[in-house]
This record gives structure tokens, C-alpha cells and sequence, in this order.
DNA sequence: CGCTCTACGTCAACATTCCTGCCATAATTT
DNA sequence: AAATTATGGCAGGAATGTTGACGTAGAGCG
């Protein structure tokens, strides 16, 4: 190992492995959202629904009371976009909107019974898929798992999961 | 916890918390691939290109040499969505096809130099993403990371990550 | 050899989801 | 009163996806 060619073809290796372990997580980030995403398609299909207006029910749900800022940025998608996805929804009756109290230019955002039984519905397909992979990997590994992606989240993000968890806590608790 | 009250309500609290695990999956995965995909988005914009051209760099630099149809496969999408972007890179020097030497009807589509020098770049934003977080998180996360996507995964995308794995173990040997 | 199947290209037509820009309204903040 | 904020709405366009139909060249088989 003093061979300083050696040496260099095992730096070289080091990187390449390195390099591969990268390569192959962009090749699973694709595939998992891909399948993760896919699974609740079926149900979307019957109703006329497209992946939009799963993640708009997801985070309302995630989030209820949410106004229509909060969710734009959450979502990182125009007004415009958000506009016709969220319009359908609130007309189909899955989402209803009220008046913020301290601010009452909002719109808070909230789920009809109609919206969560969708929403439900939606969440039990990708369910059994992430139970599936976290009962297959151990608890040990779930652990890593969300370590890694939230370092691969913008900070922001961070926060919003973190207050999502939160939440759901004091909704428990309270 | 004899109490079979308070032994159901462990029951829910576990139930609580495993939805509750579950829905933090979701929205890890909706940022986790916003924000990794994002990470490239500047380059793709100054050259005119979008997220789709990008993912055929990807896989066909992953796989050199594969044919049209295992790339429609891969991606999972029609030959027509991917004629267009897969057209505008061969146009655009970025991708070659050769003549499949067993079977003639196949393109095999490698990247040319310059599509591999594109590709590296785009790579080169995201890889400083996963790096952050698998330094971050420790080689042990990694691992347990790496199970659980591959347990979101539909089993045939398993393989092809398993491929591309060998395909680089055999060009790093031979 | 012919017949069929396969791999691929291409054209037409259309749906979804995103975008930018601009304007309007109402409520809050300064 | 003026500026800012939260939201809604319209016009128009781009990227990416879809289905369906047709054509060509080569592979594979009886």
C-alpha cells in the first residue's frame, strides 16, 4: 500500500463507490416516489381526480386550517395552478374554506367529512406500501431512512414536517 | 395496563403513532424529491431543456447501451412523451443511437461526450444534496435509508437498480 | 419461403399541470 | 391616507403526459 499507484487506484475506487452510492440514490428516489405515488392513482382515475389534487387533500389534512399562502408555499406551485386544482375541489365538496378570525382576508382551509373519507381512502393504498418497506427493513433502519431524507429536504420543509408531527401531538394530547 | 381502558388507549396511541409515521413518510417523500429535483432545475432552464430530458440522461447514462424499449420501461411512460425529449437530445448532440449488433430494430442510445459532460453537471447539484445528508445522518442511516426505499419500490424498478450496480462493479473490473 | 410478431418512428389530437403577467378587491398595517 | 398583504380571476402559453392509428424494418417460426 505504499505503492503510491496502489494508492491512488484505491483513492480512486473510494470516490467511484462513493460516486455509485449517489448514483443509486437518485435512481431510488425516482423509482420509490414513482411507485409511491402511483399507488393511489387507481382511486384518482375513477374520480376524475389527478395527482395535483391528492397532494392539496394530503397537506390540508396534514394541516387543517391551513390558508390558501401557507399551501402555495408548501407546495411551491403558482396561484394560478393552485387556483383550478383547489376550485375543483372545494366545488366537488371535499374542501371547504372559512373566514381566518384574526385575518379575515384568509381563506383557512379545512377537509370536508366527504375530503377525509377521500383523503383516507388515497392515504390506505400508499399506506401498505411504506408499511410494507419500514416492517421489511426494522425499526433501526426506518430511523435512518428519515434521517437521510430530511437532509435531503430544504430546511423549510423541515419545519413544515416538524409541525405537522406537532400538531397531530397536541391534537392527541388536547 | 390491566385496565382494559387504558390498555385500548395504548392500542390507539400505537395505532396514533403509526399513521402518524406513516403520513411523515408521505410528506418526506413529496420534499425529499421536490427539493432533489429542484437541485437541477437551473442548469435544465438555461439550456431549455425540463426535468423529463433529464431523467433520460440519467437512466441511459446509467445504462449505456440500453434500447428504446427498456428505457420506456424504466420510465414508465408512452413512446410518444418520450419520442419528443429523447428527439431533442439526439438533435441537440447529447445522445447517440447505434444499431443493435444482435437484434438491428433495436437503438441503442448511449450519451455522447457532450451529453455525458451535461449530465455530470446536473449530477454534480444533486450529489452535493446527498452528500450533506448521508454525512449528516451517518453510514448506518444510510443503510437503513437505502432498505426502506427499496422497499417502496416496485420490484422490477429493484432490478434495474441492482443493473446499473453491476453494470459499473463490471466496467470498474474489466 | 411467407406469415406473424416485435422494436421503433411518426402523425394527429387532446388532457393535465405547470408557468408568467396583469388586474381587482378587501383587509391589514404603517 | 398609503402601502402592503391575501386572495381571486383572466389571458395565453409551455412542458409533459395520454390514446390511437399507421408504417417500416428486422426477427422468428412453421
Amino acid at each position: 500500500m505504499q505503492d503510491p499507484k496502489s494508492a491512488g487506484a484505491a483513492g480512486a475506487n473510494l470516490l467511484f463507490l462513493r460516486e455509485a452510492e449517489i448514483r443509486a440514490a437518485q435512481d431510488m428516489l425516482f423509482f420509490a416516489y414513482r411507485d409511491f405515488t402511483n399507488a393511489a392513482d387507481v382511486i384518482l382515475e375513477e374520480l376524475g381526480l389527478g395527482r395535483a389534487h391528492h397532494r392539496v387533500l394530503h397537506f390540508i389534512g396534514r394541516n387543517a386550517g391551513m390558508s390558501v399562502g401557507d399551501l402555495l408555499s408548501v407546495l411551491r406551485i403558482t396561484k394560478q395552478s393552485l387556483a383550478r386544482v383547489l376550485g375543483a375541489l372545494v366545488d366537488q365538496g371535499y374542501v371547504a374554506q372559512a373566514q381566518g378570525r384574526a385575518d379575515r382576508r384568509q381563506r383557512l382551509l379545512t377537509l370536508t367529512p366527504k375530503g377525509e373519507e377521500l383523503e383516507r381512502r388515497l392515504f390506505e393504498r400508499q399506506r401498505a406500501r411504506i408499511v410494507k418497506a419500514y416492517r421489511e427493513a426494522g425499526s433501526a433502519a426506518v430511523d435512518g431512512f428519515r434521517r437521510v431524507m430530511r437532509g435531503i429536504m430544504d430546511e423549510e420543509a423541515h419545519r413544515f414536517v416538524d409541525n405537522a408531527e406537532q400538531a397531530r401531538e397536541a391534537a392527541r394530547k388536547g
